[in-house]
RNA sequence: GGCGGGUUGCCCGAGCGGCCAAUGGGAGGGGACUGUAAAUCCCCCGGCUCUGCCUUCGAAGGUUCAAAUCCUUCACCCGCCA
């Protein structure tokens, strides 16, 4: 048990709000703890911004404690208002039970779920929840609710001022508040945690349990990551970063940690590393005092990289990335090395013996531009690269000797977003 | 229920019969400068078989040689009154 924790989150800045703080340092130095936190199927993976919460899930485990990830299998189906001016599509249910699987196959990467009496034990809300009907629902559940005070929930009154709120989406408080009191029957959960977000959701919870159980639960909420540019954390051009390799390669995703603005490199490695304080520290100086190194942005890839991927992967990104943005000439690379750094990015192919498409066409081809106008500007603004040479005529046709190897073709739409096309 | 206002490209927001693929800003993209960063400056930003054609201005109809702009109906939003 650490009676660090708690200090240690607060100087990584992960800390928006807690219940009684006193209290919580007492239950978490007190005694291994059980604490949950929800995720809901509301996509194929979890995302980078996911990634935050769940690694102080993980660090809550370090520290002792017993993480309950729960895979809103039933949350899911209804849809959580919180942080949303809209109504949510509800999703098919077989699609969001797929999601539930996947989900829970990722999660188990980032905890331990066999040693000790602190292992991790996965739940899915929708193992208690299908079973009761309406009525039972309604009955013990509901009526333990305050309409007056579901209303006054953020996540409910910004609603009723914009769109409105489906009675779905508004009973969503009551369900995940039926999970954190089913937890603490099933598994003597006390702690719930979340993204700050999800405050009004958990408070529900607690009250919950106090009326109930009569026992003073906890929580701790997360602040939400945003970046020194005010832009929503974890997408980038291509979208959102996933924490599937099939949606988002390693590559990828260990280039979106090394391009990360140097503003936020402190704030992330504090976040997001398990480095120590004096590890943490002395790279944010070596960042500050000699940025163009990169040398934080470096370590914090790869130590993400490592954990979200495996030790291989990360190197395979980091060979990947020397070999294509490297100094030397792309004809220098051994085919070994070349074939690697190629497969790490997005690749149409075409057929041997099937005449080589015009410029513009293997540039849309590849989906590195949106559209053949788009690759057409591109060509045109000079920021179309071919084996890292410009390439300036829409009508350029590569000719057999520029396939590298007598097979590749690397793509590049301007300083870094790069595609191979492979003639099989 | 009554009266009035609104719905425009990824977002915000002009346009109010032809000169509109549609002003402006933001986001996004390219270039220059750098460090595969930020800021800054320049350029681009519906699609295509690209000196032209096609599809867009809530939806469906209609008027007109011609509509985002006018008319009708429908849907949703926002005010004021009941």
């Amino acid at each position: 048990m650490t009676s660090e924790l708690l200090a240690d989150l607060e100087w990584r800045g992960l800390i928006a709000q807690t219940t009684d703080r006193q209290a919580l340092l007492d239950q978490l130095n007190g005694s291994s703890t059980a604490f949950y936190i929800g995720f809901d199927p509301t996509a194929p993976s979890l995302g980078v911004g996911n990634l935050v919460v769940l690694l102080v899930m993980r660090r809550f485990q370090l520290a002792g404690h017993k993480p309950l990830p729960l895979v809103g299998g039933a949350t899911g189906l209804i849809g959580d208002p919180s942080g949303r001016n809209e109504e949510r599509s509800l999703n098919q249910t077989e699609l969001v039970e797929q999601w539930v699987i996947r989900i829970r196959e990722q999660l188990s990467k980032f905890l331990d779920f066999e040693s000790g009496p602190n292992a991790a034990v996965m739940t899915n809300n929708l193992d208690w929840t299908a079973p009761v009907s309406a009525l039972d629902f309604l009955r013990e559940i509901g009526k333990h609710f305050s309409v007056n005070q579901m209303l006054a929930k953020d996540s409910v009154s910004s609603r009723l001022e914009s769109g409105g709120i489906s009675y779905t989406e508004f009973s969503y408080q009551v369900l995940q508040a039926f999970d954190f009191l089913e937890l603490y029957r099933r598994f003597d959960c006390k702690i719930q945690l979340g993204g700050s977000d999800q405050w009004g959701n958990i408070v529900a919870g607690l009250d919950l349990i106090r009326k109930v159980e009569g026992v003073a639960a906890h929580c701790l909420t997360i602040p939400l990551l945003a970046k020194s540019d005010g832009t929503k954390f974890g997408k980038s051009a291509g979208g959102n970063i996933w924490l599937d390799p099939e949606m988002t390669s390693p590559y990828a995703f260990y280039q979106f940690w090394f391009n990360s603005d140097d503003a936020d490199i402190p704030k992330y490695l504090k976040v997001f590393s398990f480095k120590s304080h004096d590890e943490i520290i002395s790279l944010i100086d070596q960042h500050e005092t000699n940025p163009g190194l990169r040398n934080a942005h470096r370590e914090l890839a790869r130590e993400l990289t490592t954990l979200v991927h495996g030790a291989g992967e990360c190197e395979a990104a980091e060979r990947a990335a020397k070999a294509l943005f490297g100094q030397g000439e792309l004809s220098e690379l051994d085919e070994r090395t070349l074939e690697s750094a190629l497969s790490q990015l997005p690749r149409t192919t075409i057929k041997a013996g099937d005449p080589l498409p015009t410029w513009v066409d293997l540039l849309a081809s590849t989906g590195i531009v949106d559209s053949k106008s788009a690759a057409r500007r591109i060509v045109k603004e000079g920021g179309a690269y071919l084996n890292n040479s410009k390439v300036v005529g829409e009508e350029f046709v590569p000719s057999v000797e520029s396939l590298l190897y007598g097979r590749f073709l690397l793509l590049r739409k301007g300083k870094r977003d790069l595609a191979a096309v492979e003639v099989l």
